[in-house]
DNA sequence: TTAAACTCGACTAAAAGTGTCAAGTATATT
DNA sequence: AATATACTTGACACTTTTAGTCGAGTTTAA
């Protein structure tokens, strides 16, 4: 229940190209000193985002990367697919072992799990870059103190 | 971003001993092998719903557990709490690590993954193993198809 | 031509997760 | 009091995933 760096790089760097949006491109060496990445992790994590269409990137000299979208058209969800990171709940584990059985109990849990991992991709699908950079926050869920949680 | 076996195990668990309520109490062997688990491995994870107080036991013959509190009492998060599951999606890792600089598009990122944590947080603490037993879904995204999300 | 910059695939080390094992302690029934 | 049932504890082993490295390329603007 926690999102690896691979997700966590990403996104990083992807609010990085967004805000350079307009500017020059940026490269991933300046962005892994800038962020106290490692060089060639973040290169691995840029082939992914290439793939999936969502940067491109400019060989040789003053070449780098830019977003291949404007930040309001490119969603987090996509972000974190694109470099791995899985973003289900249920996925493998207790509740898809048994197909054929599934206990009530089982069954129960399941539709729980469900509701829970509905409810993350829905957050960050509706999620974009744009929003990101806005500090937009999903005003989705009715608390006003998160303290209260800290329990 | 995956809940672990022990997550898991523990709801289904839980699950099981709520729908047992009023009647006899639950043996872990009889849990066990009702639901395909580990026997020794299900026992390590009562002793940590016990300690938590959301569920009792009684030694000897005829003994076993039920739980502590009325279903309604007892919040999903409490039960993936006391069995060590991890419900944080910031915790270690980038954004944590470097807490002096915090560059512009760490803060930003770090705020998205906020907005996450607290929607997974209000999600499970305001689920309880009442809603489970019910088939509640909670009502909050106001997607009717889910399916959309697949992409 | 060449240096800056991206591409690819294999590899390793550390951490987390998933259990197992053995030797107990407590207690309701007989 | 004996005993079978059932919970308790702590150390240990195995597997999978994650994180990060390494090196040998390929591309292209200046």
């Amino acid at each position: 229940m926690k999102v690896s760096t691979r997700g966590k790089y990403a996104m990083i760097a992807m609010v990085n190209l967004a805000l350079a949006r307009g500017g020059n491109m940026v490269t991933v060496k300046e962005l892994a000193a800038r962020e106290g990445m490692s060089l060639t992790y973040l290169e691995q994590l840029f082939v992914g985002l290439r793939k999936a269409g969502i940067l491109t990137s400019i060989r040789g000299p003053n070449g780098g990367f830019q977003l291949a979208l404007a930040p309001e058209e490119i969603r987090v969800i996509d972000i974190l697919k694109a470099v791995g990171e899985t973003v289900d709940s249920l996925k493998d584990g207790a509740g898809a072992r048994r197909p054929e059985s599934g206990s009530e109990a089982e069954v129960l849990a399941g539709l729980m799990w469900e509701g829970l991992s509905a409810h993350v991709h829905v957050y960050l699908h509706q999620m974009t870059l744009k929003d990101v950079i806005q500090r937009a926050q999903s005003p989705c869920p009715a608390f006003s103190s998160l303290e209260e949680l800290a329990t």
